[in-house]
DNA sequence: AATAAATGAGTGAACGCTCACAATTAAATT
DNA sequence: AATTTAATTGTGAGCGTTCACTCATTTATT
């Protein structure tokens, strides 16, 4: 018997790629097939679907990378040393595959709307950690949820720059620098 | 003769709703019409084609808000004010028509590449106004692509968060405290 | 020889767009 | 004031194309 997981690999990063170039739905099959140098066959003898693929490429990622996040945090003790690790993590991800970052949370695209309230995802690993750190009074009181949303749009804008050559350095290069302007949004929150 | 003008508007508010609610590919040209209860051949007296409609929904708009924005950063004279005047208008415009808003600013579709440089856009007057305030000695000196980056994710991501209804509150509503995150963001950077 | 992987022409459905025609209305003519 | 004219808007069946997906067949590996 013949061993297809390398193309089904292929597939898979062709898809990733093009899907966040061109979007989803303007990807065809045809696309997909031609530039990983396969038959359109081949694709469906790996995934059920276009969107099957889109939803694998995106589900296994996307939690994956908030089980990191959350096992990253839980070495830490303070809100500051968890939101600096998470930060740095966000930075190094952002690095390693810039191309998979973006599909997972840059991209606007359908998938979020699949993802059920219960699954953890890096947004509630955030907003977790910092209910935490303001429970133990590490921050002041404020709105989870509007904290973690300026911090993490600290983090994703600067990442949307640098997709699109706005910012040429490498994220990590910065790290330094988000860190502390995300610990300046929480610390001074809260009061009017 | 008879005035068309009331139906070209009808299509465009439809296609700007449907082009934000399911991506511009995604959204056919039978989606719009029927819709916005026309014909699809009606769609074709006001647009050339769909691609035109969609950069025409984009330019336009997307130019204006920039010009509106560097209107309102002249009547102001310090980058404090400036800033804290912008972010609020951020804020009004989200709140005023969250749908174009969100087609300019937070859908990650291809009209951005269409952008030439030499346009204004709310990137550009952002990035303009943290320069000179910096220029001035108003904020530490740091980059300002990464400052105007992080100032416009803190904003942005909030109305995505609003978008999705992970924040309920209007905008406009929170805006004291994005003006005050975002000159954290500022007023804290280039120190080490 | 047996099994699974890869192929690509073929399928019906859906796409963007066209065009001959119908409906409407302001202006021109009675 | 009533009627005709002319120009523009609105219509929807139909066009060629492309889409996601299938399947009988071939190719490769054990």
């Amino acid at each position: 018997m013949r061993d297809g997981s390398k193309t089904k690999e292929l597939i898979a990063r062709t898809a990733l790629q093009l899907f966040v170039e061109k979007g989803i739905t303007a990807t065809t099959i045809r696309d997909i097939a031609s530039t990983a140098g396969i038959a359109e066959g081949t694709l469906y003898r790996h995934f059920d679907s276009k969107d099957q693929l889109a939803w694998e490429l995106f589900s296994t990622n996307y939690l994956a990378f908030a089980r990191e996040l959350d096992r990253l945090q839980e070495e830490y003790d303070t809100l500051r040393d968890k939101l600096a690790a998470m930060v740095r993590q966000f930075c190094a991800f952002f690095d390693r595959d810039p191309v998979l970052f973006s599909y997972l949370l840059l991209a606007q695209h359908g998938q979020l709307k699949k993802v059920t309230p219960e699954m953890e995802t890096a947004v509630t690993v955030l907003q977790k950690v910092i209910a935490r750190g303001i429970a133990r009074g590490e921050a002041p009181e404020m709105e989870v949820e509007l904290a973690a949303a300026m911090v993490l749009g600290v983090v994703l804008e600067v990442a949307v720059f640098k997709a699109y050559g706005r910012i040429t350095q490498d994220l990590s290069a910065l790290r330094e620098s988000l860190v502390a302007a995300c610990w300046r949004v929480l610390d001074g929150a809260g009061a009017p």
